[in-house]
DNA sequence: CGTAAAATTGATCTGTCTCAACGTGGGTGG
DNA sequence: CCACCCACGTTGAGACAGATCAATTTTACG
């Protein structure tokens, strides 16, 4: 198996040998970063684009009330400043929730990367799946109840972690206080506590020091209205051609 | 002055004149469409790239319940599924709110516009501001009151609709029902009747038959915590070179 | 005019928040 | 190695923003 990199990118499309080695070598030299570490502030240009290897992390936005609203979630595979190779100022910030591997990614690189056109279109893919992703948060916080988001929000991590190996049937590493859940959500921590409770108290869930454990996943993803096309996996399986 | 794709794109950076003659060409044919036609419906795979060129269009999810949450806003010069050029399926609907022209782009002429690099990042640009709005969009329904949200949404299309010359100082034409508000906002339209009525005693703002009047345009921003930093406006304006 | 969609009003209900404690477990320094 | 501490989780009570239900009025338009 290759990298997590090449492997994620690959969801989308095969990549063409040479592609991969880039990938391989672009992978190599990753630093450690403690938990609750901020990667990037509001207004910064990174000179590199950040690529989360292992660990979670989380864009967020801070209110003047002190209010604070994540509004993503970042784990192996994720980029995290794709954008700003355009934008040139970050609009919000990215920390690390637990501790994570990271790899630094010069401009140069990237640039290189987009000049090959398979690469470049996975990049792309990358970020559209990002918004897609986006929007169904959208929908969650603003149509479903709390219970539906959160058992939601459990539902597409079991997907995305699955997409990189990092679950076991129904079982993964969730290592979020209940506090972030709740600045996730737009719900007090206390709510998410209760609803927590609820959801362990139907047998959907187990959750106990970051273990999660999903009981019963049809059901979770039917109690939740959850529709898995936003995350856009599966592409290349219907071996359709690439359209001109 | 140009047509209005040329105008929006170089908000971002000036276009060489080759660009922009592509771009006049582009524009040509409009169709007109009706108040709320679906224009795109979740699981299509469109062989063309519409863009708005005149009139409010909006994309739009629908819950088993039945219950609409509206995910954005697409104004003139908005594109309204550049994505799907890569990601194939429609994971959402888009929908006319208003009688629209429109510009049917084939595949064929998108892609020769990413062959040309200044058109690429503008394009790319597009997109980022794009996700860039979704975010900001969470933040405003995950942590904003009522009245709040409501008060920045209405700055956000302030300020998109100066960028493409469509307001006279602070108002502009806003062709929504208080249910497609309601929508939008993750409220019932009957909280979002009162809280217009609120923002009118305030004398925040005028709003009747669609015409919007924003009376005082800084303390609308100050009461709805707008930052206009998450547009990417005025990216050229500091006389940037382009990074390596 | 007549009709349907949109806006408005009032009354009541409820999900979620806030405030205020209290419990608990894992890490640390004495 | 124990005791303390602090972050995290949990519980209860009361308040409130916003939902729901049910009319009624206004507006747009054929």
């Amino acid at each position: 198996m290759h990298n997590l990199l090449t492997r994620k990118l690959e969801t989308f499309a095969p990549l063409p040998e040479a592609d991969r080695r880039l990938l391989d070598q672009t992978v190599q030299r990753a630093r450690l970063i403690g938990e609750r570490q901020d990667l990037i502030r509001e207004g910064d240009d990174p000179s590199h684009v950040y690529l989360i290897l292992e660990g979670f992390a989380c864009r967020y936005k801070l209110l003047p009330d002190g209010r604070r609203q994540i509004m993503a979630y970042l784990i192996p595979g994720d980029f995290c400043d794709l954008h700003v190779f355009i934008l040139r100022a970050m609009d919000h910030n990215i920390a690390t929730l637990s501790p994570c591997r990271v790899v630094d990614i010069p401009r140069a690189r990237i640039l290189e990367m987009t000049e090959r056109p398979a690469l470049a279109r996975a990049l792309w893919w990358c970020s559209l799946v990002d918004e897609a992703t986006l929007r169904e948060w959208l929908v969650n916080i603003g149509a479903r109840s709390a219970e539906q988001r959160v058992a939601h929000l459990l539902c597409e991590l079991l997907l995305r972690l699955e997409a990189v190996g990092l679950t076991s049937n129904g079982s993964y590493d969730l290592p979020l206080t209940q506090v972030e859940i709740a600045d996730t959500m737009g719900l007090s921590h206390i709510h998410v506590n209760r609803v927590l409770q609820r959801l362990r108290a139907e047998e959907l869930i187990t959750l106990k020091n970051g273990a999660l454990v999903i009981l019963d996943v049809p059901r979770l993803k039917a109690f939740s209205g959850f529709n898995p096309n936003y995350l856009h996996l599966a592409e290349h399986k219907g071996s359709k051609e690439p359209r001109r």
